[in-house]
DNA sequence: CTGAAAGCGCTAACAT
DNA sequence: ATGTTAGCGCTTTCAG
């Protein structure tokens, strides 16, 4: 709006003393154009109640003045600051840093800034940053935190959504989705796919590693899909980073009976998994094939390279944000932008061989 | 402040028609307490000028109405909004990532956000993110955009301090550290240390890859220690990430004449090369050593374990941020905040070896 | 087309 | 101890 401003001349019209320096205002330029304050705004934000010659002019005083708006006046009167909030775990974390990306990078393209906003799986963190949003920092907000015990704000975040802050939730699901617009992918359904194509390998006894109930439950789906059944001592219900796939991994490695395969949460825990393994001497995938799932850039470059599950996250981010940003103003979501599912798809690389 | 308002409860006073939410202010408190409007923001602000049992009251009417002062008029009066941009070229490296999260821990503890600024390597993107904090979106910046090309705005950064946004560099050299305080680590030692190492094992042909003056020359100086000379083919001077190493690995592989190991900018980029070469099936290390720089999470969970430089990267975030938020709140640096020089340190791993 | 004036919700003197 | 008042810098009717 205002291009033209963006020149790197700096007059400061209303220092009194040095190292005091003060913003210059719409009312310097008033002033120094001989006009109202109301008018320089007008002119300003381009209004066309204003002549064209005096607009010029306005226009070129504040670029002379080098005139910046105050945002925060503007969101203070427009109730309306441009910025996002973005909760997700943490950013060390290739899964939500590419998700954070393509957020920022949507939303930066429509004018909005993104806070972020890492809990660190900490559920009161959530509850601050919700109480944070309440306070019109933002917006809107999109939550992206897995976990159950992140379960027990859903209702806050409704009552944050009633205050009119809207909210898109990305792979975690509500309760209304008229409420709150869900974007996921179909975690279920990869973790099926993850353990069908092992079977298809010709694997019978495979292990899941990783804290997820919907990943668990495809997992178990193929399964049951091919008459096989799982051993409570294969699934490794816990851990959701590398270092605890590093520990998954020992302890399979120490077992006599190994499973012939393992099914992992995300590909961090598998790549965790895959290096005690290594480190204890036991082959991936010769001995033992492994398939992480979320397809992150790791994946392609690890060695072995990984197998996995195509998650498109970026498109997600995508998505969620558009989503978010009408939402944001005011128009209404067509029944499919309420409940967007992206597909997954299996990638096949060397981590996962014949039996 | 306010964590007795926490509660779940949620009362609407002037909700005029459905749908139109409005949130509780002062003024609503004020009438239900019958006390003025100022009174209800001293005693919401722990004011001691304000009698003890009409502040218990105003609390519980505040409580009850689920009141949460308004940011955004709250940052206009204070001239604040407790937030901070952060600079960065991707939060999709996990050297960034890294610096995102610990800065943001910080600020946070101090209740401060943090805005996340990424360029993607974008020099047009900075000066966005330069002219929006101009306009009072943040109480100050962190600066973290490597890249020659990014130099173009220290004048304009300048102005920023100057109008009274303080900013801190990472990893970035600026001209008066009085004006920019600077964070770094000793990366010219580093590549140093990386290229003394590989010498120390008995490489005596070198190579480099990555864009930076500074490594280079540190990797440069190395070589002269020793009395060996760099030859032009041997260093991959070019922006670099992981794809960008595996494209120097295949070139290095398809070499004749190889060189016995290679020093690269960071550990991205020599996960790329060893991924070129071991695909080419030329052995890490036993035929070429690789070392990287940065010593990112991934270094010791790849294979090979990384050989790197360890720069410890969550403590200059959270200097650098100590050192913002210091200047924000107008206390005076120690001339060692003005320039905080973190040193580096050798990681030796599996992807190194003797010739 | 331009100006005057009323806020947005809060803080911070200054009175009382 | 509490109330009154004057802004913060901007947008936005409403008059002229």
């Amino acid at each position: 709006m205002y291009e033209n401003l963006l020149l790197y001349k700096y007059v400061n019209l209303n220092v009194l003393k040095e190292g005091d320096y003060m913003a210059v205002t719409l009312n310097d330029i008033a002033r120094k154009a001989g006009v109202s304050l109301a008018t320089v705004s007008l002119a300003l934000n381009n209004s066309d109640k204003v002549n064209k010659d005096t607009k010029l002019k306005i226009k070129r005083i504040a670029d002379k003045l080098n005139y910046v708006p105050n945002a925060r006046a503007r969101a203070l009167v427009k109730k309306s600051t441009k910025t996002i909030g973005l909760v997700i775990p943490e950013v060390v974390n290739p899964f939500f840093a590419e998700l954070a990306q393509s957020i920022k990078d949507y939303v930066r393209s429509q004018d909005f800034n993104v806070i972020l906003c890492s809990t660190d799986y900490q559920s009161e963190e959530e509850l601050r940053y919700i109480n944070m949003f309440r306070s019109g920092q933002v917006d809107g907000a999109i939550f992206a935190c897995v976990g159950d015990m992140m379960a027990q704000h859903n209702e806050l975040i409704i009552k944050l959504v009633e205050e009119n802050i809207p909210v898109v939730y990305v792979d975690r699901d509500g309760v209304d989705h008229d409420l709150i617009p869900v974007v996921k992918s179909d975690v279920y359904h990869a973790a099926y796919q993850a353990a069908d194509y092992l079977i298809s390998l010709g694997h019978k006894e495979l292990a899941f590693a990783g804290q997820s109930v919907e990943r668990l439950n495809g997992f178990k789906s193929a399964l049951m899909k091919h008459g096989l059944d799982l051993k409570d001592k294969n699934v490794y219900y816990d851990y959701l980073k590398m270092e605890g796939g590093y520990t998954v991994g020992e302890k399979i490695a120490a077992r006599k009976n190994k499973p012939e395969a393992v099914v992992c949460l995300n590909d961090e825990i598998a790549i965790g998994v895959i290096q005690a393994l290594i480190a204890e001497k036991v082959k991936v995938p010769e001995e033992i094939s492994v398939i992480g799932i979320d397809n992150i850039k790791m994946a392609n470059f690890y060695n072995p390279s990984l197998t996995t599950v195509n998650i498109p996250v970026s498109q997600m981010g995508k998505k969620a944000a558009e989503i978010l940003l009408k939402r944001i103003s005011g128009q209404t979501l067509s029944p499919k932008e309420k409940f967007f599912i992206f597909p997954t798809e299996l990638v096949i690389r060397d981590s996962s061989w014949k039996a």
